[in-house]
DNA sequence: CGCGGCTTTGATGTTCATCAAGTAAAGTGG
DNA sequence: CCACTTTACTTGATGAACATCAAAGCCGCG
C-alpha cells in the first residue's frame, strides 16, 4: 500500500506528516473506477473520505424524480469532508464521469490525525469552510439566475474550474447540464444552439469551444 | 466582561475550558442589538463569529436586485463559523429580527483554541459539518420544489427549528418569506390565503397556527 | 442490427413573476 | 397627538419564462 508521503500530489493532507504519523495515521486504500461507476452511494454508512488522485467526478444527490449535480471536481481534491464529520450517513452520491484514481481514506483516521496534529486540524478546518463557501455560494447564485445564465455560468466554470481550457471535449451529457443548471434538458439543448448562433461558443457534438467569454461572463452575471 | 464559564449557554465551545484556557483564548465582548439593524455586514473583513445567546437573526445575501435569506437562527447557536475560516470577507449578512444578544468572539481567539485543544478542535470540525450540510441540504431542497412546495417547507421550518410550536407570531414580513423561498411577495400573499382557504393553517396578521402539518409536511416532500 | 439512451426541434400548456391599484399599518416630524 | 409619508399587505389581470409533450434522427453497444 502506497504511503502519502510518497504521494506527489500537492493537497493531501497526510503528506507532510512524519514516518512515525504516517504509520498511525495512514488508514486508506487507492483504488481505480471506470467511467459511469458509483464511488459513493447516498445513504450508506459515511466510513470513508475520498481523495481525488486522478480523473473527474461528479457529486450530486439522488431524487425521486431527477437528480442535481452540486459540482464537478477534477483532481486533486478531497470530497465529502465538507459533509463526512456532520452525518453518519453519506448525504450525496459520487460518480466517475471519467476513469479516475482515487484513495479511500477511513474517517477515523482522520479523526484521530485532528486529534493528534492541531496544525492539520486547523487546515482541514480550512479547508471544509472554503469548500462549503464555494458550494454554498454556487447554489445561491444559481437561484438567482435565469436559465440563460445559469448555462452560461457551467460553461464558464467547465473552462475555468475543470480544465483551465476554453476548449475542451464536454465529459457530461446534455441531460446532466441540466440537473446541474436546474432546467430541462431540452432547454440546455435549445440555449446551446442559441449560444453558438450568437457566436458565444462553438460546438460539435461533445467538443466545446467557448468564443467570447467576455459575453458570456456578462450573461452568468446579470443573470 | 463575562467569561465564557459562567456562561450558562450549553453549546459554547469556550465553556468546557479550564480557567487558564479561558484566560488565554478568552478574546470576546457581549453585545445587544435592536430588531432590524445589522450586525454583520457581507463584504467586511472578517474578524469575528458571531455567538446568538438571545433573539433572532436571519442569514442572507445581499443581491443587486434583491436579497436572499439563507436562514433563520435562534439562540443557542454560532452564526458564521462555517464560513469564516474559508474567506477573509464575510460571504453574507447577519441582521437582528428581534431584539438580540449575542457574543462577538475573535477568529484568532477560535484558532489559538483549535491550535491548543484538540477535543474542542473535532467539536468545531463536526459543528462546522452540521452547519454545512444543513444549509446545502435545505437550498438543494428548496430548488426542486415548486413554490407551494417552498412555502409549507418554510412554514414548517419556522414551526419545527425556530418555535418547536404550531402557534407562533411570525417574527418577518411577507418579502422576507418571498426571501427566504425564492418567489415573488405577492405570490406568498396569495398561497398563503390559498393554505387558508384549505384549512392547513390559520392566519391573523402576524399571528400564524399550522392546522394541518400532515398536509403541508405532503406538500413540501411531493413538492 | 435492433434496442435504448442521447440529441434535436417545434408546439403546447403551466407556472410564476410582473404590473397595476387599492387598503391597511407603522413610522416620522411638527 | 395628529397629519403625512412610507412601508407592508392584498387582489386580480397580463405576459414571460420555462417545463412538458411529441416526433424523429443519431449513436453506441450488446
Amino acid at each position: 500500500m502506497a504511503v502519502c508521503y510518497t504521494c506527489k500530489i500537492e493537497s493531501c493532507f497526510f503528506q507532510s506528516l512524519s514516518d512515525d504519523e504516517n504509520e498511525k495515521f495512514n488508514n486508506k486504500i487507492e483504488l481505480k473506477f471506470k467511467k459511469g461507476q458509483i464511488i459513493c452511494k447516498q445513504g450508506s454508512f459515511a466510513s470513508h473520505v475520498v481523495f481525488l488522485k486522478e480523473g473527474l467526478v461528479k457529486l450530486y444527490t439522488e431524487g425521486e424524480q431527477k437528480n442535481t449535480i452540486i459540482s464537478i471536481y477534477k483532481q486533486p481534491v478531497y470530497i465529502g469532508l465538507v459533509s463526512v464529520f456532520g452525518s453518519d450517513y453519506y448525504q450525496f452520491s459520487i460518480s466517475a464521469i471519467e476513469d479516475t484514481t482515487l484513495c479511500i481514506i477511513d474517517i477515523n483516521s482522520i479523526k484521530q490525525l485532528v486529534l493528534n496534529n492541531n496544525k492539520t486540524a486547523l487546515e482541514i478546518i480550512t479547508y471544509i469552510s472554503k469548500s462549503a463557501n464555494f458550494l454554498l455560494e454556487n447554489k445561491i447564485n444559481m437561484e438567482r439566475k435565469q436559465i440563460r445564465g445559469r448555462l452560461a455560468f457551467i460553461l464558464l466554470f467547465l473552462c475555468k474550474q475543470v480544465f483551465q481550457n476554453h476548449i475542451f471535449n464536454l465529459p457530461i451529457t446534455r441531460k446532466e447540464i441540466a440537473e446541474f443548471a436546474g432546467m430541462s434538458t431540452e432547454n440546455v439543448i435549445t440555449l446551446l444552439s442559441e449560444f453558438k448562433k450568437d457566436n458565444m461558443i462553438k460546438i460539435e457534438g461533445k467538443h466545446f469551444e467557448l468564443l467570447n467569454i467576455k459575453a458570456l461572463e456578462e450573461l452568468s452575471a446579470k443573470g
